[in-house]
DNA sequence: AATGAATGAGGATTCATTCAT
DNA sequence: TATGAATGAATCCTCATTCAT
């Protein structure tokens, strides 16, 4: 009388890959306190014991679902990040397309930042070498404008990657916390161009300094005393 | 009979910080996961229930760890910020003062990263407001500095905030693992100039400067030499 | 709507001693493969959590349940085996005594055989030092009867005791698997008598041996010749 | 595109010799309790699936080694037996053999005491015949012993067998349990002792038979002289 | 005969919090 | 105010066995 029958076989792909999308589906319903294993099954239209066919346990199939987002999110932008030319333009890129997946996966980012990365395995886990692709991208860029001679060359690029992927952390925690949204465009630019500040060798284009204003006046009347 | 005799009669001051003390030492024994009630109550010389009377629950009672802790550094920091001059310098030293702060007490950093940040309560808490007016301090040096004329104008002293500290998170995420150490002197030399040079006036190419330097004397002296 | 009311507040060995009496209850229904904690506390009338508060886990259940049956069956014999003269009764007392304990408490035997024993904490349970103490009377008696001139002065009393208890084990199986009963009187005697045959300085007595009977006839019929 | 080839068709009695082999190798690696059918199947070169086809159940598999391991040491152990003389020499034979046995496959022996033994169906397994014929060769040796009058007449050989056999688990159970090792040689020599002289007709103390010895040879002597 | 994916029941344990005494 | 016994929900994981392919 049992109403659910024997699922059928399939590839261990396919099903890895049902299971994994079960459970980011649950993940987003519930939230990381109430995903229970019982239902990510449920979802996926398995038994529970079948999980354990393809993931050693939770921990490990949480990991696999970030470490996905991860490929995700590298693949989707290597295309256009190689498109995009110039230090300035490139960190900018790099910059809003993490704050636009923060946005649209705000579950899987307090997944990563609040369990995964403080988890013990993390350093020996595949999603660290992942993050460190990800994050790495802006090391590679910044190393570019140094030879380049774009950027200062004393500048520490793992320094840069830690400013960009902090404060985007820092910044969004309220967001992560349902307290409201962010304008991914607005702090992109603000930030993108702070940094660039930061690490750039041209001056200020903005503003002119002080000391060259004087300079600047200085000249003026010398000039206008005597010719 | 028992030979355990009823805990005396206290001002509630007291046991209040006797448990949060008892809270604290446990805690750094065994970190966040298994930090049991039963075993803070027994370490603060109270019955499990007691606790209670002075704490709503483990959440309050948490969230008062790192309040104290926040409160504690405040106050431990405020006259020897006082007594420092320039933005820069100011900086450097909440810098260095942040990162010592995460080297000594590992566990409680921990806390509030990992589980007191992400709380749904956390916006309202006290703990907020404490991290407030602790990270605050930065945002209140920019704006001095940029009034005093030191800053470009136009840099967000909140974005400058996010940049600091969430900078030395992401970099001390590892030493929070525990998976080795990092230099808070060096670390903080290297950040508090990186973020100087993207929020300062000046220019950052140490040739260029002394040669405007130079310049600016020499004008001065024509200056008043012919006029 | 809870039918279940809070149980009242109990002294501890009262409920110590309630819980036991549930799981030996529970336990020689069930047997060991289907010994439930829940069931445990149900018949205690408790909750499953509270048998945690008594006993570490099911493992201190069982172990306990198993000491409490030896230091009734040590304290039950102890004036009776006082009262008791001479190495060979006191020995039969014993194997008696044990038979009927099997034969009372097949269950707690398994237990014992099957479970305890074999359990790699058992060499520093209590139980191990009860059973010692249980077996090791048999070693006192022996030890009793070499001073007293009874016995071979070089019999090895831990040998006999494994005899006994091993020999009686042995023999038991067959009943602790259900296949059947045993008569303890018979067998007590059966193995008191050959245990005694082979420790103790008396000649057979049933029986002349051959060489005695040679002797005998013999001397008859040198008796005969020169008398 | 399965890189691992369908094993390759095997006749029945190799197949189940391999699986039984594989069972004995993985068992000896991870005892009881860790015994998994997956890792047999994959050292027996087969899958899950296969094993079933030539055991009905894990029960039966564990059976089958055990009866294996009995058909080998009867089979070992008839030879010699047959060309040893003398009941002593041949019950000593016996229990050597015996204790070298557990003291070679401390894990088969524990396997049959702990699982095999108590599991109902164990009284109507091949095991127990095996077992009987292994255990039985102790009555047999003392029915002989009986009929040849060496023994005494009113001698329980079932009892002898449990003595023998039950006294040796006894003994060896801290060793079962790796906590220490047994000197076989020594064992059995006071096991044979003792036991030899519960059963035997000849007298016990080392005084009194030679005492007898010279009686009879003076009464020869006279018997010749005078007759 | 071989495969190996799918099954699915089954249970000990933890611990924050309550509340009768 | 203090006590501390009682609560009880909540869930991950194992693995022998089956059966569709």
């Amino acid at each position: 009388m049992s109403i659910k029958r024997r699922a059928s076989r399939m590839s261990p792909e396919k099903r890895t890959a049902d299971i994994l999308a079960a459970a980011r589906h649950v993940f987003s319903k519930r939230g990381y306190d109430d995903l229970v294993m019982a239902e990510i099954a449920d979802q996926a239209g398995v038994v529970e014991g079948s999980i354990y066919r393809y993931f050693r346990n939770k921990r490990e199939l949480m990991f696999r679902m970030a470490e996905d987002w991860f490929e995700e999110m590298i693949s989707n932008d290597e295309q256009t990040l190689q498109a995009i030319s110039g230090i300035a333009n490139r960190l900018r890129f790099i910059i809003h397309r993490h704050l636009i997946s923060i946005q649209e996966q705000p579950d899987l980012s307090r997944l990563v930042f609040q369990h995964l990365r403080p988890d013990p395995e993390y350093r020996s886990s595949k999603l660290f070498e992942l993050n460190r692709a990800y994050t790495g991208r802006v090391i590679q860029i910044v190393r570019e404008g140094v030879e380049e001679g774009e950027l200062r060359s004393n500048i520490s690029a793992v320094l840069v990657r830690d400013l960009i992927f902090g404060s985007i952390e820092h910044r969004t925690w309220a967001f992560l916390r349902k307290e409201g949204d962010f304008n991914a465009d607005e702090l992109a630019d603000e930030l993108a161009r702070l940094i660039w500040k930061g690490i750039s060798l041209e001056n200020d284009t903005g503003e002119i300094s002080p000391l060259l204003e004087r300079l600047e006046s200085t000249l003026c009347r010398l000039e206008k005393e005597f010719l």
